[in-house]
DNA sequence: CAAGCAATGTGGACATTGACAACATTTATA
DNA sequence: TATAAATGTTGTCAATGTCCACATTGCTTG
């Protein structure tokens, strides 16, 4: 059954970033083994020395790879509502990040439980920022619109982030009294609601 | 060096409890072993099995003490502010929770970032639930006075919740632009000022 | 196009760990 | 006081991360 007939893989880097993905999905981060996903790879326990200088190196990686669908899900998110206010998108980008992490937990708290790791690539530092620079974009845009407060929009991005960023991992950790990913959204909704510094008179009015 | 006389220790659990928090404190919970926490205690590598199913069971414990000393510091920080608005109590309560994230950052993370313990003890699963019902009472009493939105309590007390667990989580991961801690809690601040649904015309007035 | 070097994969080794079993010592109880 | 229950110890095992030496392949350069 193995997949490969040379002695080469041609393509083990991403293989492997592929397995501990799944890997970790099952059997969660602390649970997750270098050997266990070689042996799912079809490649020796040394093998993925090769292409991740240890541990922590594969488990950035796998982070980065995180980001980048983070960064994807809360663009769609955004896109689906381009004919609703700026608020709306800001609000259905904190719902795509909230609803990510309900859907990819393990893989979720790769991505922040763990100490930054210095991936090799030295762009790859651009990832997560990327990430965060989605958010910081929706937050200048209702700024512009006045649907927003005015002030730093930095600051806001970064009030913005740590509300989903809150419901997120009290939700994982299962610390929410909610069940269902339907009622934890809800609840995500209501926050934002109420918490986003909206200007007066928006959609956002509260009451 | 024994600092044991006796076959018995006398009070392994609490010893060992300790020496687990400093370990963690030390190297972190991924780092921290049951063996090198035995080594502290100056018992056996096995020692520990008598008091604790396993390390995931003694790690439930150290989560525990954690809730307790958090609880704790949130009454602290509010029974500072006897003579102020209730809505300055719930949000130094807050505050709280956020400066305790930052001086135990792995304590925390114990806390919070491993599926929830089943302790032995039946009435352990209390204590957690303790820490919450300190911040839900605070939410009520600002509910009492009108300075904060009418509404279910809890919703509101997993808001208040959800803000500051998620820039605490976010300032330890150091993904926020913040390095001393009083940066933090000033950015913690405007936070829980922007966020908190307060009531118009209280304190909190927005702007 | 050939030779040799860099890249990639393998097998073996080692210290460390969590956990189990069997045994030793102490404390408490009947 | 005898004997059972608690508590601590030593021995063992499989699994893991990482290092080393070696094997195989692909690519470059003369």
């Amino acid at each position: 059954m193995s997949r490969r007939k040379s002695y080469h893989h041609g393509n083990l880097r991403e293989a492997l970033l592929e397995a501990s993905i799944r890997l970790i999905a099952e059997v969660g981060p602390t649970a997750f083994t270098l050997r266990e996903v070689a042996r799912r790879a079809g490649v020796s326990h040394n093998a993925p020395y090769r292409h991740f200088r240890d541990k922590e190196d594969l488990l950035g990686a796998v982070a980065n790879e995180g980001f980048k669908e983070l960064t994807q899900a809360m663009l769609d998110e955004a896109a689906l509502k381009s004919n609703r206010d700026a608020l709306d998108r800001l609000r259905g980008a904190g719902l795509a990040y909230v609803k990510f992490a309900l859907r990819r937990p393990e893989h979720f708290a790769v991505m922040f439980d763990a100490p930054i790791a210095k991936v090799d690539d030295p762009e790859a530092g651009e990832v997560p920022k990327r990430a965060f620079d989605t958010l910081l974009n929706f937050v200048k845009v209702c700024q512009d619109e006045r649907q927003l407060i005015a002030g730093d929009p930095l600051e806001l991005a970064f009030l913005s982030w740590s509300i989903v960023h809150g419901i997120a991992k009290l939700a994982i950790a299962r610390r929410l009294p909610y069940e269902s990913q339907a009622e934890v959204l809800k609840f995500a909704k209501f926050v934002l609601d109420q918490s986003l510094p909206a200007c007066p008179g928006t959609s956002a009015a509260k009451q």
